[in-house]
DNA sequence: ACCGTGACGAGAT
DNA sequence: CATCTCGCCACGG
């Protein structure tokens, strides 16, 4: 048995990473440990960017609302261009300076929250 | 097959 | 405070 209480392949492991970062709603950001965690492995969140790192190809896909857990557009040089990311963000009214979120806190989507209006 | 690297993050120093 | 250490593990050289 491994570490993990839910033991993921590959395969699997990926296809809810990308399932999760679907679920963030337009104009909120999450973050790799926040997605890492409601998998069930809080100590993985390295692997969520591994993930993500090979989905440049999805389109209508929303990797540029996954960020840092500090708010820094850690991603962006994964992206077609080095401003794609922030572009694509700006397009949905957010606002960021050197590469960070401003008001990060108040953007955040915790997917284990789940916030329902 | 080994090894360094990396879209991370929490805890230790 | 800043910086370091370590867990994590897929991947390319």
């Amino acid at each position: 048995m491994s570490r993990n209480s839910l033991n993921f392949n590959k395969k699997t492991f990926s296809a809810h990473v990308i399932a999760v970062v679907r679920l963030i709603p337009y104009g909120k950001v999450s973050t790799y440990g926040a997605i890492a965690n409601c998998l069930g492995v809080k100590r993985s969140a390295r692997m969520v960017g591994h993930v993500l790192s090979k989905t440049t190809g999805l389109i209508d896909f929303p990797a540029h609302r996954v960020v840092n857990r500090a708010g820094y557009l850690t991603g962006k040089h994964h992206f077609s261009s080095s401003n794609e990311m922030e572009n694509r963000l700006i397009a949905e009214g957010v606002k960021i300076k050197n590469d960070k979120i401003i008001d990060f806190e108040a953007i955040f989507w915790d997917p284990l929250i789940q916030i329902e209006p």
